[in-house]
DNA sequence: ATCGAGCTCACGGAAAACCGTGAGCTAAAA
DNA sequence: TTTTAGCTCACGGTTTTCCGTGAGCTCGAT
Protein backbone atom coordinates (compact mmCIF):
# COMPACT_ATOMS: atom_id res chain seq x y z
CA UNK A 1 0.00 0.00 0.00
CA UNK A 2 3.09 2.44 0.67
CA UNK A 3 4.65 1.22 -1.93
CA UNK A 4 3.30 2.70 -4.84
CA UNK A 5 3.60 6.67 -5.23
CA UNK A 6 -0.38 7.35 -6.07
CA UNK A 7 -0.94 10.13 -8.82
CA UNK A 8 -2.70 12.99 -7.11
CA UNK A 9 -6.21 14.21 -8.62
CA UNK A 10 -8.20 17.32 -8.41
CA UNK A 11 -11.44 17.23 -9.48
CA UNK A 12 -13.42 20.20 -10.72
CA UNK A 13 -17.04 20.41 -11.26
CA UNK A 14 -20.31 22.60 -10.71
CA UNK A 15 -22.41 19.17 -10.72
CA UNK A 16 -21.22 17.45 -6.80
CA UNK A 17 -23.08 14.58 -8.14
CA UNK A 18 -20.63 13.92 -11.29
CA UNK A 19 -17.66 15.12 -8.94
CA UNK A 20 -18.70 12.02 -6.49
CA UNK A 21 -19.01 9.68 -9.28
CA UNK A 22 -15.99 10.47 -10.68
CA UNK A 23 -14.67 9.92 -7.43
CA UNK A 24 -16.11 6.32 -6.47
CA UNK A 25 -14.45 5.11 -9.90
CA UNK A 26 -11.54 6.26 -9.32
CA UNK A 27 -10.88 4.74 -6.06
CA UNK A 28 -11.67 1.53 -7.61
CA UNK A 29 -7.95 2.10 -9.18
CA UNK A 30 -4.94 1.36 -7.18
CA UNK A 31 -2.79 4.39 -8.84
CA UNK A 32 -5.07 7.25 -8.36
CA UNK A 33 -5.85 8.86 -4.95
CA UNK A 34 -8.53 12.16 -5.20
CA UNK A 35 -6.92 14.35 -3.15
CA UNK A 36 -9.38 17.50 -3.66
CA UNK A 37 -12.41 18.57 -5.24
CA UNK A 38 -13.92 21.95 -6.19
CA UNK A 39 -17.31 23.21 -7.42
CA UNK A 40 -16.08 25.86 -9.16
CA UNK A 41 -13.00 27.80 -11.02
CA UNK A 42 -12.45 30.28 -8.38
CA UNK A 43 -12.16 27.62 -5.83
CA UNK A 44 -9.79 25.70 -8.14
CA UNK A 45 -7.55 28.71 -8.21
CA UNK A 46 -7.72 29.12 -4.41
CA UNK A 47 -7.02 25.73 -3.62
CA UNK A 48 -4.14 25.17 -5.73
CA UNK A 49 -2.15 28.43 -3.80
CA UNK A 50 -1.91 25.93 -0.91
CA UNK A 51 -1.97 22.73 -2.66
CA UNK A 52 -0.85 20.30 -5.33
CA UNK A 53 -1.91 17.91 -7.41
CA UNK A 54 -0.29 15.61 -10.26
CA UNK A 55 -3.66 15.69 -12.32
CA UNK A 56 -6.64 18.41 -12.54
CA UNK A 57 -9.75 17.14 -14.10
CA UNK A 58 -11.58 20.43 -15.23
CA UNK A 59 -15.03 20.68 -16.56
CA UNK A 60 -15.46 23.91 -18.50
CA UNK A 61 -18.97 24.92 -17.75
CA UNK A 62 -18.78 26.75 -14.56
CA UNK A 63 -19.73 29.76 -12.44
CA UNK A 64 -17.66 32.41 -11.45
CA UNK A 65 -14.93 31.47 -13.17
CA UNK A 66 -15.37 28.72 -15.85
CA UNK A 67 -12.77 26.01 -17.58
CA UNK A 68 -10.96 28.36 -19.86
CA UNK A 69 -10.31 31.31 -16.70
CA UNK A 70 -8.89 28.51 -14.68
CA UNK A 71 -6.58 27.31 -17.57
CA UNK A 72 -5.81 30.70 -18.08
CA UNK A 73 -4.35 31.41 -14.45
CA UNK A 74 -2.27 27.96 -15.15
CA UNK A 75 -1.04 29.29 -18.03
CA UNK A 76 1.52 31.28 -17.10
CA UNK A 77 2.77 29.30 -14.21
CA UNK A 78 5.43 27.57 -14.05
CA UNK A 79 4.81 24.48 -11.49
CA UNK A 80 0.99 23.36 -12.77
CA UNK A 81 -0.81 19.99 -12.61
CA UNK A 82 -1.49 18.11 -15.88
CA UNK A 83 -5.02 18.92 -17.10
CA UNK A 84 -7.63 17.07 -18.66
CA UNK A 85 -10.38 18.76 -19.77
CA UNK A 86 -14.32 17.67 -19.13
CA UNK A 87 -16.95 19.03 -21.39
CA UNK A 88 -20.53 17.92 -22.59
CA UNK A 89 -19.63 19.28 -26.31
CA UNK A 90 -16.67 17.45 -28.09
CA UNK A 91 -16.91 20.09 -30.15
CA UNK A 92 -13.35 20.56 -31.91
CA UNK A 93 -13.52 24.27 -31.87
CA UNK A 94 -13.39 24.34 -28.04
CA UNK A 95 -10.53 21.24 -28.09
CA UNK A 96 -8.58 23.49 -29.77
CA UNK A 97 -8.91 26.50 -27.69
CA UNK A 98 -8.49 24.67 -24.38
CA UNK A 99 -5.38 22.94 -26.04
CA UNK A 100 -4.21 26.48 -27.18
CA UNK A 101 -3.89 27.76 -23.38
CA UNK A 102 -2.69 24.61 -22.02
CA UNK A 103 -4.70 21.64 -21.33
CA UNK A 104 -3.02 18.19 -21.89
CA UNK A 105 -5.79 16.24 -22.50
CA UNK A 106 -10.13 16.46 -23.87
CA UNK A 107 -12.92 14.40 -22.56
CA UNK A 108 -15.96 14.48 -23.67
CA UNK A 109 -18.52 13.39 -20.73
CA UNK A 110 -20.84 11.39 -23.04
CA UNK A 111 -17.26 8.27 -22.17
CA UNK A 112 -17.48 5.76 -20.35
CA UNK A 113 -16.06 6.30 -16.61
CA UNK A 114 -12.88 3.78 -17.34
CA UNK A 115 -12.11 6.41 -20.17
CA UNK A 116 -11.31 8.75 -17.17
CA UNK A 117 -9.08 6.50 -15.63
CA UNK A 118 -7.15 5.86 -18.73
CA UNK A 119 -6.63 10.32 -19.59
CA UNK A 120 -5.42 10.59 -15.95
CA UNK A 121 -3.26 7.90 -16.47
CA UNK A 122 -1.91 9.22 -19.81
CA UNK A 123 -1.66 13.35 -19.28
CA UNK A 124 0.47 11.48 -15.87
CA UNK A 125 2.44 9.79 -18.00
CA UNK A 126 3.03 13.37 -20.15
CA UNK A 127 0.96 12.74 -23.34
CA UNK A 128 -2.28 14.13 -24.69
CA UNK A 129 -5.13 12.21 -24.17
CA UNK A 130 -8.44 12.46 -26.63
CA UNK A 131 -11.75 10.42 -25.95
CA UNK A 132 -12.95 8.40 -29.18
CA UNK A 133 -15.04 11.36 -30.76
CA UNK A 134 -12.44 13.99 -30.15
CA UNK A 135 -9.68 11.80 -31.83
CA UNK A 136 -11.55 11.22 -34.54
CA UNK A 137 -12.23 14.86 -35.69
CA UNK A 138 -8.77 15.76 -35.45
CA UNK A 139 -7.40 13.27 -37.70
CA UNK A 140 -10.26 13.93 -40.17
CA UNK A 141 -9.03 17.61 -39.78
CA UNK A 142 -5.14 16.41 -41.21
CA UNK A 143 -6.20 13.08 -43.17
CA UNK A 144 -7.46 15.40 -46.18
CA UNK A 145 -5.70 16.35 -49.08
CA UNK A 146 -3.50 19.01 -49.52
CA UNK A 147 -5.95 21.40 -51.46
CA UNK A 148 -8.83 20.61 -49.23
CA UNK A 149 -6.90 20.65 -45.92
CA UNK A 150 -6.26 24.33 -45.92
CA UNK A 151 -10.25 25.00 -46.57
CA UNK A 152 -11.05 22.23 -43.98
CA UNK A 153 -9.59 24.03 -41.87
CA UNK A 154 -11.04 27.41 -42.83
CA UNK A 155 -13.92 25.95 -42.11
CA UNK A 156 -13.81 24.11 -39.05
CA UNK A 157 -11.35 26.26 -37.10
CA UNK A 158 -12.61 29.39 -36.37
CA UNK A 159 -10.77 32.51 -36.72
CA UNK A 160 -10.72 33.13 -33.26
CA UNK A 161 -13.26 36.03 -32.00
CA UNK A 162 -11.66 38.79 -30.12
CA UNK A 163 -12.65 40.18 -26.64
CA UNK A 164 -14.83 42.82 -27.70
CA UNK A 165 -16.93 40.28 -29.69
CA UNK A 166 -16.89 38.31 -26.77
CA UNK A 167 -18.36 40.85 -24.41
CA UNK A 168 -21.32 41.42 -27.43
CA UNK A 169 -21.72 37.73 -28.17
CA UNK A 170 -22.46 37.10 -24.32
CA UNK A 171 -25.15 40.13 -23.99
CA UNK A 172 -26.88 39.19 -27.22
CA UNK A 173 -26.94 35.54 -25.56
CA UNK A 174 -28.47 37.07 -22.63
CA UNK A 175 -31.03 38.45 -24.45
CA UNK A 176 -30.11 42.81 -25.07
CA UNK A 177 -30.62 44.34 -28.32
CA UNK A 178 -28.54 46.42 -30.40
CA UNK A 179 -29.51 49.46 -28.32
CA UNK A 180 -29.35 47.83 -24.83
CA UNK A 181 -25.77 46.99 -25.57
CA UNK A 182 -24.68 50.05 -26.93
CA UNK A 183 -25.51 51.70 -23.49
CA UNK A 184 -24.26 48.79 -21.38
CA UNK A 185 -21.00 49.33 -23.29
CA UNK A 186 -21.11 53.03 -23.99
CA UNK A 187 -20.71 52.61 -27.64
CA UNK A 188 -22.47 53.42 -30.86
CA UNK A 189 -25.59 51.20 -32.02
CA UNK A 190 -23.27 51.14 -35.52
CA UNK A 191 -20.34 49.54 -33.69
CA UNK A 192 -22.46 46.73 -31.87
CA UNK A 193 -24.42 45.89 -35.36
CA UNK A 194 -20.48 45.90 -36.46
CA UNK A 195 -20.03 43.44 -34.31
CA UNK A 196 -22.73 41.53 -34.83
CA UNK A 197 -22.49 41.41 -38.05
CA UNK A 198 -18.97 39.84 -37.79
CA UNK A 199 -19.53 37.61 -35.49
CA UNK A 200 -22.04 35.73 -37.70
CA UNK A 201 -19.37 35.92 -40.26
CA UNK A 202 -16.92 34.17 -37.87
CA UNK A 203 -19.31 31.51 -36.07
CA UNK A 204 -20.75 30.70 -39.44
CA UNK A 205 -24.49 31.22 -38.21
CA UNK A 206 -27.35 32.83 -39.61
CA UNK A 207 -28.70 35.80 -37.01
CA UNK A 208 -28.79 36.77 -33.31
CA UNK A 209 -30.32 33.23 -32.28
CA UNK A 210 -27.59 31.42 -34.01
CA UNK A 211 -24.87 33.25 -31.68
CA UNK A 212 -27.41 32.78 -28.93
CA UNK A 213 -27.37 29.24 -29.47
CA UNK A 214 -23.50 28.96 -30.03
CA UNK A 215 -22.79 31.16 -26.74
CA UNK A 216 -24.82 28.39 -24.87
CA UNK A 217 -23.35 25.69 -25.84
CA UNK A 218 -19.79 26.68 -25.55
CA UNK A 219 -20.94 27.89 -21.98
CA UNK A 220 -20.35 31.23 -22.52
CA UNK A 221 -23.20 32.37 -20.24
CA UNK B 1 -26.64 -10.87 1.82
CA UNK B 2 -30.09 -12.78 0.63
CA UNK B 3 -31.95 -11.19 3.58
CA UNK B 4 -32.75 -7.71 1.99
CA UNK B 5 -34.64 -7.28 -1.10
CA UNK B 6 -32.59 -4.56 -3.33
CA UNK B 7 -33.84 -1.65 -4.84
CA UNK B 8 -33.64 -2.84 -8.52
CA UNK B 9 -32.73 0.82 -10.28
CA UNK B 10 -32.21 1.33 -14.12
CA UNK B 11 -29.89 4.66 -14.75
CA UNK B 12 -30.76 6.83 -18.05
CA UNK B 13 -28.66 9.62 -18.86
CA UNK B 14 -26.21 10.60 -22.35
CA UNK B 15 -22.84 10.57 -20.27
CA UNK B 16 -21.48 7.44 -19.91
CA UNK B 17 -19.16 9.08 -17.31
CA UNK B 18 -22.21 10.21 -15.00
CA UNK B 19 -23.60 6.49 -15.28
CA UNK B 20 -20.82 5.04 -14.55
CA UNK B 21 -20.21 7.71 -11.51
CA UNK B 22 -23.68 6.62 -10.16
CA UNK B 23 -23.15 3.16 -10.28
CA UNK B 24 -20.20 3.24 -8.17
CA UNK B 25 -22.09 5.33 -5.80
CA UNK B 26 -24.95 3.17 -5.38
CA UNK B 27 -22.37 -0.04 -5.24
CA UNK B 28 -21.62 1.30 -1.68
CA UNK B 29 -25.38 1.31 -0.39
CA UNK B 30 -26.75 -2.00 0.63
CA UNK B 31 -29.98 -1.57 -0.11
CA UNK B 32 -29.55 -0.39 -3.71
CA UNK B 33 -28.66 -2.37 -6.79
CA UNK B 34 -27.98 -1.17 -10.32
CA UNK B 35 -29.54 -3.75 -12.88
CA UNK B 36 -29.44 -1.62 -15.67
CA UNK B 37 -28.75 1.85 -18.12
CA UNK B 38 -29.80 3.73 -20.83
CA UNK B 39 -27.92 6.01 -23.27
CA UNK B 40 -30.89 7.57 -24.47
CA UNK B 41 -34.32 8.03 -24.22
CA UNK B 42 -35.30 5.43 -26.88
CA UNK B 43 -33.21 2.44 -25.37
CA UNK B 44 -34.74 3.10 -21.77
CA UNK B 45 -38.36 2.43 -23.50
CA UNK B 46 -36.95 -0.49 -25.02
CA UNK B 47 -35.44 -1.59 -21.78
CA UNK B 48 -38.72 -1.40 -19.94
CA UNK B 49 -40.66 -3.75 -22.70
CA UNK B 50 -38.51 -7.29 -21.13
CA UNK B 51 -37.14 -5.50 -18.03
CA UNK B 52 -38.49 -3.88 -15.14
CA UNK B 53 -36.80 -1.77 -12.03
CA UNK B 54 -38.06 -0.16 -8.86
CA UNK B 55 -36.59 3.11 -9.79
CA UNK B 56 -35.46 5.02 -12.98
CA UNK B 57 -33.11 7.62 -12.87
CA UNK B 58 -33.59 9.38 -15.60
CA UNK B 59 -31.69 12.56 -17.02
CA UNK B 60 -34.05 15.04 -19.21
CA UNK B 61 -31.34 16.00 -21.71
CA UNK B 62 -31.17 12.86 -23.78
CA UNK B 63 -31.09 12.21 -27.66
CA UNK B 64 -33.38 10.98 -30.13
CA UNK B 65 -36.16 10.58 -26.66
CA UNK B 66 -35.91 13.01 -23.80
CA UNK B 67 -36.77 12.67 -20.23
CA UNK B 68 -40.04 13.90 -20.98
CA UNK B 69 -40.73 11.97 -23.82
CA UNK B 70 -40.16 8.51 -21.57
CA UNK B 71 -42.43 10.15 -18.89
CA UNK B 72 -44.92 10.64 -21.27
CA UNK B 73 -44.70 6.86 -22.81
CA UNK B 74 -44.72 5.75 -18.97
CA UNK B 75 -47.89 7.87 -18.18
CA UNK B 76 -49.90 5.48 -19.33
CA UNK B 77 -48.96 2.14 -17.94
CA UNK B 78 -50.20 0.88 -15.36
CA UNK B 79 -46.82 -0.83 -14.17
CA UNK B 80 -44.31 1.76 -13.72
CA UNK B 81 -41.30 2.30 -11.83
CA UNK B 82 -40.35 4.94 -9.39
CA UNK B 83 -39.05 8.23 -11.39
CA UNK B 84 -36.42 10.48 -10.11
CA UNK B 85 -35.89 12.75 -12.81
CA UNK B 86 -32.13 14.16 -12.47
CA UNK B 87 -31.40 17.73 -14.55
CA UNK B 88 -28.58 19.92 -15.18
CA UNK B 89 -30.74 23.20 -13.98
CA UNK B 90 -33.16 23.37 -10.87
CA UNK B 91 -36.14 25.34 -13.47
CA UNK B 92 -39.16 24.94 -11.59
CA UNK B 93 -41.32 25.43 -14.61
CA UNK B 94 -39.33 21.95 -15.75
CA UNK B 95 -40.08 20.72 -12.12
CA UNK B 96 -43.85 21.61 -12.61
CA UNK B 97 -43.96 19.91 -15.82
CA UNK B 98 -42.42 16.51 -15.10
CA UNK B 99 -44.17 15.90 -12.15
CA UNK B 100 -47.82 16.78 -14.01
CA UNK B 101 -46.63 13.84 -16.38
CA UNK B 102 -45.36 11.42 -13.73
CA UNK B 103 -42.01 12.14 -12.26
CA UNK B 104 -42.36 11.21 -8.76
CA UNK B 105 -38.73 13.34 -7.86
CA UNK B 106 -36.60 16.01 -8.83
CA UNK B 107 -32.84 15.85 -8.41
CA UNK B 108 -30.59 18.70 -9.97
CA UNK B 109 -27.03 17.43 -10.72
CA UNK B 110 -25.43 20.45 -8.56
CA UNK B 111 -26.40 17.75 -5.78
CA UNK B 112 -24.24 15.76 -3.74
CA UNK B 113 -23.56 11.87 -4.18
CA UNK B 114 -25.70 10.89 -1.23
CA UNK B 115 -28.34 12.30 -2.18
CA UNK B 116 -29.28 10.57 -5.04
CA UNK B 117 -29.80 7.49 -2.59
CA UNK B 118 -31.68 9.55 -0.70
CA UNK B 119 -34.07 10.21 -3.35
CA UNK B 120 -33.82 6.53 -4.85
CA UNK B 121 -34.88 5.30 -1.25
CA UNK B 122 -37.30 7.82 -0.59
CA UNK B 123 -39.69 7.66 -3.64
CA UNK B 124 -39.49 3.92 -3.53
CA UNK B 125 -41.23 4.37 -0.39
CA UNK B 126 -44.00 6.18 -2.09
CA UNK B 127 -42.79 9.37 -1.15
CA UNK B 128 -41.75 12.30 -3.44
CA UNK B 129 -38.14 13.67 -3.34
CA UNK B 130 -36.65 17.29 -4.59
CA UNK B 131 -33.38 18.46 -3.81
CA UNK B 132 -32.62 21.55 -1.90
CA UNK B 133 -33.17 24.04 -4.25
CA UNK B 134 -36.38 23.12 -5.54
CA UNK B 135 -38.04 22.43 -2.60
CA UNK B 136 -37.03 25.89 -1.56
CA UNK B 137 -38.58 27.33 -4.73
CA UNK B 138 -41.51 25.27 -3.87
CA UNK B 139 -41.87 26.30 -1.09
CA UNK B 140 -41.41 29.38 -1.40
CA UNK B 141 -44.64 29.48 -3.93
CA UNK B 142 -46.74 28.88 -1.53
CA UNK B 143 -45.77 30.04 1.75
CA UNK B 144 -46.39 34.14 0.04
CA UNK B 145 -49.43 36.07 0.83
CA UNK B 146 -52.51 35.26 -0.35
CA UNK B 147 -52.83 38.60 -2.66
CA UNK B 148 -49.27 37.90 -3.37
CA UNK B 149 -49.07 34.19 -3.99
CA UNK B 150 -51.60 34.14 -7.34
CA UNK B 151 -49.48 36.64 -8.76
CA UNK B 152 -46.33 34.50 -8.05
CA UNK B 153 -47.87 32.00 -9.56
CA UNK B 154 -48.68 34.10 -12.68
CA UNK B 155 -44.90 35.04 -12.73
CA UNK B 156 -43.49 31.80 -12.16
CA UNK B 157 -45.65 28.77 -13.41
CA UNK B 158 -45.65 29.41 -16.80
CA UNK B 159 -49.08 29.05 -18.58
CA UNK B 160 -48.16 25.31 -20.44
CA UNK B 161 -46.73 25.97 -24.00
CA UNK B 162 -49.08 23.94 -26.70
CA UNK B 163 -47.64 21.08 -28.83
CA UNK B 164 -47.67 23.97 -32.01
CA UNK B 165 -45.96 25.86 -29.85
CA UNK B 166 -43.26 23.98 -28.71
CA UNK B 167 -42.87 22.82 -32.32
CA UNK B 168 -42.22 26.26 -33.58
CA UNK B 169 -39.91 27.15 -30.11
CA UNK B 170 -37.91 23.85 -31.89
CA UNK B 171 -37.55 25.23 -34.71
CA UNK B 172 -36.49 28.96 -33.82
CA UNK B 173 -33.85 27.57 -31.55
CA UNK B 174 -32.55 25.68 -34.60
CA UNK B 175 -31.95 29.11 -36.38
CA UNK B 176 -34.60 29.12 -39.13
CA UNK B 177 -36.38 32.18 -39.55
CA UNK B 178 -40.75 32.37 -39.81
CA UNK B 179 -40.61 32.04 -43.66
CA UNK B 180 -38.74 28.74 -43.37
CA UNK B 181 -40.46 27.22 -40.23
CA UNK B 182 -43.77 28.07 -42.50
CA UNK B 183 -42.73 26.31 -45.06
CA UNK B 184 -41.31 23.33 -42.93
CA UNK B 185 -44.75 23.04 -41.22
CA UNK B 186 -46.66 23.80 -44.16
CA UNK B 187 -48.51 27.14 -42.70
CA UNK B 188 -48.65 30.31 -43.19
CA UNK B 189 -45.66 32.96 -42.05
CA UNK B 190 -48.68 34.78 -40.32
CA UNK B 191 -49.27 32.06 -38.04
CA UNK B 192 -45.35 31.25 -37.21
CA UNK B 193 -45.84 35.19 -36.21
CA UNK B 194 -48.52 34.62 -34.21
CA UNK B 195 -47.31 31.47 -32.28
CA UNK B 196 -43.91 32.80 -31.28
CA UNK B 197 -45.73 35.86 -30.16
CA UNK B 198 -47.74 33.56 -27.91
CA UNK B 199 -44.59 32.06 -27.11
CA UNK B 200 -42.42 35.85 -26.30
CA UNK B 201 -45.43 36.65 -23.92
CA UNK B 202 -45.68 33.02 -22.22
CA UNK B 203 -42.37 32.79 -21.43
CA UNK B 204 -41.98 35.59 -20.41
CA UNK B 205 -38.67 36.45 -22.97
CA UNK B 206 -38.17 39.28 -24.94
CA UNK B 207 -37.28 38.16 -28.26
CA UNK B 208 -36.47 35.56 -30.57
CA UNK B 209 -33.09 35.40 -28.89
CA UNK B 210 -34.87 34.70 -25.32
CA UNK B 211 -37.11 32.14 -27.09
CA UNK B 212 -33.78 30.12 -28.11
CA UNK B 213 -31.84 30.19 -24.62
CA UNK B 214 -35.01 28.64 -23.02
CA UNK B 215 -34.91 26.16 -25.39
CA UNK B 216 -31.83 25.48 -25.24
CA UNK B 217 -31.85 25.99 -21.44
CA UNK B 218 -34.82 23.43 -21.29
CA UNK B 219 -33.10 20.93 -23.04
CA UNK B 220 -35.60 21.26 -25.70
CA UNK B 221 -32.96 20.60 -28.87
C1' DA C 1 -75.72 22.55 -27.32
C1' DT C 2 -72.65 25.86 -25.80
C1' DC C 3 -68.11 27.15 -24.50
C1' DG C 4 -63.25 27.42 -24.50
C1' DA C 5 -58.77 26.08 -26.15
C1' DG C 6 -55.93 25.41 -29.89
C1' DC C 7 -54.67 26.29 -34.63
C1' DT C 8 -55.11 28.86 -38.41
C1' DC C 9 -54.67 33.33 -41.13
C1' DA C 10 -54.63 38.50 -42.28
C1' DC C 11 -53.12 43.34 -42.11
C1' DG C 12 -50.55 47.45 -41.04
C1' DG C 13 -47.25 49.94 -38.77
C1' DA C 14 -43.07 50.38 -35.81
C1' DA C 15 -38.81 48.62 -34.44
C1' DA C 16 -34.91 45.93 -34.91
C1' DA C 17 -31.88 43.14 -37.38
C1' DC C 18 -29.26 42.34 -41.42
C1' DC C 19 -25.85 43.58 -45.13
C1' DG C 20 -22.21 45.90 -47.72
C1' DT C 21 -19.07 49.21 -47.75
C1' DG C 22 -15.91 52.55 -46.37
C1' DA C 23 -13.03 54.81 -43.07
C1' DG C 24 -10.30 56.77 -39.01
C1' DC C 25 -7.68 55.70 -34.86
C1' DT C 26 -4.43 53.03 -31.88
C1' DA C 27 -1.31 49.73 -30.37
C1' DA C 28 1.27 45.79 -31.20
C1' DA C 29 3.88 42.92 -34.37
C1' DA C 30 6.93 42.17 -38.26
C1' DT D 1 9.02 51.79 -39.51
C1' DT D 2 5.63 49.84 -42.07
C1' DT D 3 1.97 46.78 -41.50
C1' DT D 4 -1.65 44.45 -39.38
C1' DA D 5 -5.38 43.60 -36.14
C1' DG D 6 -8.77 45.39 -33.35
C1' DC D 7 -12.14 48.90 -32.13
C1' DT D 8 -14.66 52.52 -33.42
C1' DC D 9 -18.38 54.87 -36.31
C1' DA D 10 -21.48 56.11 -40.42
C1' DC D 11 -25.03 55.43 -44.01
C1' DG D 12 -28.52 53.58 -46.93
C1' DG D 13 -31.24 49.98 -48.19
C1' DT D 14 -33.54 45.39 -47.48
C1' DT D 15 -35.43 41.96 -44.68
C1' DT D 16 -37.19 40.23 -40.55
C1' DT D 17 -39.06 40.65 -36.25
C1' DC D 18 -42.26 42.59 -33.18
C1' DC D 19 -46.96 44.00 -31.78
C1' DG D 20 -51.96 44.62 -31.61
C1' DT D 21 -56.04 43.29 -33.20
C1' DG D 22 -59.53 40.65 -35.16
C1' DA D 23 -61.53 36.48 -36.91
C1' DG D 24 -62.90 31.73 -38.67
C1' DC D 25 -62.56 26.74 -37.85
C1' DT D 26 -62.51 22.36 -35.12
C1' DC D 27 -62.68 19.41 -31.34
C1' DG D 28 -63.41 18.06 -26.82
C1' DA D 29 -65.38 19.22 -22.34
C1' DT D 30 -69.20 21.02 -19.66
Amino acid sequence: MGKLKKIKVHIADDHMVLIDGIKAVLKTDEEIDVVGSSLNGEDVIEWYKSNKSDVLVLDINMPKVDGIGVLQEFSNQTSRPRIVVLSSYDDIKLVKEVLKIGADGFLAKKCAGEQIVQAIKTVHNGEQYFSEGVQQKIVSLFSGADNESKQAQDGVFVSSITDRELSILKLIAKEFNTKEIGNQLHISVNTVETHRKNLIRKLKVKNAVGLAIYAHKNQLV
